[in-house]
DNA sequence: TTTGGGTGTCAACAGGTGTTGGCCTACAGT
DNA sequence: ACTGTAGGCCAACACCTGTTGACACCCAAA
């Protein structure tokens, strides 16, 4: 019947496991880290609070479980220095619209010192070396990742968070046709001033 | 029945209706709608929370008092076809910079459904307008706001809220250097696609 | 069958929340 | 002097929060 893997029992609980992580993102997501009670994650995974402690220890460790995710870009050697804004807009936008992990993570960001620190040391991470291979002084590659993500972010947050009717509706070619030259720019042009 | 007194009956309740909404901007704007409680507003303008409440009904309507304002764009045909970007960023960072409402407003706005509604209240009436007297087509005017607003909102959040190092540390001057094109260009160029 | 641990529920605790009503005090109008 | 009223504090309500410990169930191993 069952067939037994000798090294690895699965364990009943992985389903539980999940469902607690998938109604945890949704509504970390929806309702930011404060507005987003156990009791109502619980509730949405159809098991009882004390489980979601039992598995993820407490709140923070849950939220930490549920947004470990990195936003895998592509690597920096393979982006030619001609059409790294329209890969890095277009890469971000499916990543975005893809899952709901991004948007948890900025509504959390933005309230919640731990969220903004994580969100910080993403950004801070993937898009420093990025810029750091493309924009022509390597001592600037801060600031024109902080700008390539000022661009970024802000349409997550008026597409996907305050959900601005106009920036809703933009088709996602729309998007990279606007929004790349700006961050190619950003990365590629020199230092103005 | 108020008679109109020659020198305006100075009620003793104004310092603390003042204390209270100065309290409560600084609270919002740190901590967001549901971390900014009452109690901790009451505490720092110094009274009990109890007055709050009498001065301002309930929480919403002391979040209510404590952003009614309004961002005073420069009137639409001040502004020349060729310099329109410099001057909205101009504008917009000097804002921001110097008050934190808009902090508050942003922080609120993204985790509580009445503070995303005036967000894209705000923005839609002040900036669609601009938009539709800037760009070739007013059809196009809602679109391009939104990619304004992603933009600028978008400074607000690395620089003010999640606090990007970099983006903090940019001078005004550069912020305008680099966002003024990028803005200017959302507004005037022709629809790409 | 008995054991025993993984899985799950239930009830409760201690603390914080928005909100309310009662009571006290200062003070201007009569 | 008395009184009305506005400004202010206190204690309490009812509810919700994260978190905990005790108890029941299932099901495989001994």
């Amino acid at each position: 019947m069952m067939h037994s893997k000798p090294s690895t029992p699965p364990r009943r609980s992985e389903a539980t496991r999940k469902a607690i992580l998938d109604a945890a993102r949704e509504r970390f997501a929806t309702d930011g880290y404060d507005r987003a009670t156990i009791r109502a994650i619980a509730k949405d995974a159809s098991i009882d609070p004390s489980m979601v402690m039992r598995y993820y220890g407490n709140k923070e460790g849950l939220f930490a479980a549920a947004v470990a995710i990195d936003l895998r870009l592509p690597d920096p050697g393979s982006l030619t220095r001609e059409d790294v804004g329209r890969a890095l807009v277009t890469h971000f936008l499916s990543m975005w619209e893809r899952n709901e992990v991004l948007t948890a993570l900025l509504r959390v960001g933005v309230t919640n010192e731990a969220g903004a620190e994580r969100m910080r040391g993403i950004f801070g991470d993937q898009l420093v070396p990025v810029a750091r291979r493309m924009c022509p002084d390597p001592e600037q590659a801060p600031a024109r990742a902080a700008l390539v993500s000022a661009q970024l972010l802000g349409l997550a947050l008026t597409r996907y968070v305050l959900r601005f009717p106009p920036a809703v509706d933009l088709a996602p070619e729309e998007v990279v046709a606007w929004l790349a030259p700006t961050v190619q720019r950003y990365l590629t042009a020199p230092y103005p001033a």
